[in-house]
RNA sequence: GGCUGGAUGGCAGAGUGGUUAUGCAGCGGACUGCAACUCCGUGUACGCCGGUUCGAUUCCGACUCCAGCCUCCA
């Protein structure tokens, strides 16, 4: 198995530091605000690695972070005139059902950093110890920078050729204007914890350098994170963990690719977001979920409306395939090694796009199966059903994805079967006219009937 | 200015030193009352210029363009 791991800037093979666990960790929410569609991003690409290493035997800790104190949740909490903890209860909350609808495991651990004040200050403390950190005058603590000799390596940077304060405001506090802070001093009236340096909240960086390490060790298997993370934040954690440990902080890196909007990434500072919510309010939560898996994990994705319409047709075909077959779960049924392209495939780099190639090819062994084989349909079946639920695809039932979100449709589902009703009979009196019309008009509201030996059934076209 | 990626057929999106990605759309055929679904068949795609090679979309170099990071952002 190999994965691309962004320190080395290529594919490595992956061996975990302890045979048949992998320990991960990946940087969450700073929950002040509602997950958009980078967040879901993030989320389902690590859902699928982690689901893929477990499928692999992998014995899998995954680790995802809440930051739940920081600037922008204080200024937030002001604007809307409630408690820290009321907004980011709400978040969190809201975090989790947003999840949940794109089926995104649970994470083993998600540790919250007001959970974990006191790793932090005693992180900070052996950083102080060892020379890597100052406390300023003004009660903020600092990390020393050019005290780090592999400060850059992450992202492959030159100290000096970083335009240190350019664009960064210069603190008469710092030694250095690349120094970055570890321990925030409060203002009065400030959310605070008692540190030795007195009252404050801690930095950004040194949270999650303190909860993997808490967690997972002081160096572990796997961090990874969205695509604006590697500088500064994880070259700053790398910085802090070896420093404060000594040791080498992770192995392998990964980060995912950023989502676009009319070619311009998908960010809170341009303001051109969607939210989950948003999204999932006009469609079903598994078009979003496959537009997301049908990307390599680490490409840029352009996101419109088209390309969910796009990912339904794709899933409408699946379920189509699947549809009226009775999936059976005895067998390993591995008909004609699908299974064994899909590992292939996904032990690449987790290559779900290659992936899904191979699903798209069992889909058609499946629909050709059904008229041939009701027995090989349904390995065939049972095998699509399997390898798609290893990236959290095609576990619903195929009627009740066809016939979609029936809020989308104009008509019930009683009217719908009425006005079949009603088609069969002027068939019956060969009055195709009437028999058209009423496909037509079914049609016309997105409603597209197919005939059968069985019967009629209906799909709902993408909306 | 520094550092990363990327440029594939009408669209989306993998991959490969010489042989089918896959999906959607299109075209022809089968099925159908006609359709839809499904199946069969069908596409001389690899930014540009050089180089290496018997042969490059795939390797190397230059160039052009796009995106990201260097400031909070997943």
């Amino acid at each position: 198995m190999h994965i691309y791991n962004t320190l080395t800037r290529r594919k490595e093979p992956f061996t975990p530091l302890v045979a048949g666990k992998v320990s991960m960790y990946v940087c969450g929410m700073t929950v002040y605000d509602y997950c958009h569609l980078g967040h879901a991003r993030v989320m389902v690409a690590f859902d699928v690695i982690t689901r893929y290493l477990r499928y692999r035997g992998y014995d899998v800790t995954y680790v995802r972070n809440i930051t739940d104190i920081d600037d922008k949740i204080l200024k937030r909490a002001e604007e809307n005139n409630e408690s820290i903890s009321t907004l980011t209860e709400r978040m969190i909350q809201a975090m989790h059902e947003d999840e949940a609808r794109l089926g995104v495991l649970p994470p083993s651990h998600e540790p919250r950093a007001t959970g974990h004040i006191d790793d932090i200050v005693a992180m900070i403390e052996t950083l102080i110890k060892k020379d890597f950190a100052y406390a300023a005058a003004n009660g903020d603590v600092y990390y020393r920078v050019r005290k780090f000799a592999d400060y850059g390596k992450l992202n492959n940077r030159q100290l000096d050729d970083m335009r240190s304060g350019a664009r960064v405001e210069v603190d008469v506090h710092k030694e250095d204007p690349l120094d970055f802070v570890l321990w925030k001093a409060a203002k009065p009236g400030e959310a605070h914890w008692h540190s030795p340096w007195g009252n404050g909240r801690p930095g950004w960086h040194i949270e999650c350098s303190a909860m993997s390490t808490c967690c997972l060790g002081d160096t572990f298997d796997i961090h990874g994170g969205g695509p604006d993370l590697t500088f500064p934040h994880h070259e700053n954690e790398i910085a802090q963990s070896e420093a404060a440990t000594g040791k080498t902080y992770v192995n392998t890196w990964m980060h995912a690719g950023a989502v676009r909007v009319n070619q311009e990434k998908m960010s809170k500072s341009l303001g051109n977001f969607f939210t989950i919510r948003d999204v999932l309010a006009e469609h079903d939560p598994e078009v979003v979920r496959f537009l997301l898996v049908a990307s390599h994990y680490r490409s840029p994705i352009n996101y419109s409306v088209d390309s969910l319409h796009e990912a339904r047709k794709s899933l409408t075909r699946f379920y189509t395939a699947l549809e009226g077959v009775e999936v059976s779960s005895s067998g390993d049924g591995d008909e004609a090694g699908y299974a064994e392209r899909f590992t292939t495939a996904m032990d690449d780099d987790f290559n779900s796009p290659e992936a899904l190639a191979v699903l798209f090819d069992l889909a058609r062994d499946l629909n050709r199966a059904k008229s041939e084989s009701p027995e090989k349909a349904q390995r065939l079946a049972s095998e699509l059903t399997r390898l798609a639920g290893v990236l959290g695809l095609l576990q619903q039932d195929p009627q009740t994805f066809l016939k979609g979100n029936q809020q989308q449709v104009a008509l019930s589902e009683t009217e719908i079967e009425a006005k079949i009703a009603q088609r069969k009979e002027a068939k019956a009196n060969k009055d195709f006219a009437q028999a058209d019309a009423i496909r037509d008009e079914l049609a016309s509201l997105g409603i597209i009937l197919k005939d059968s030996r069985e019967g009629t059934t209906w799909v709902i076209e993408a909306p």
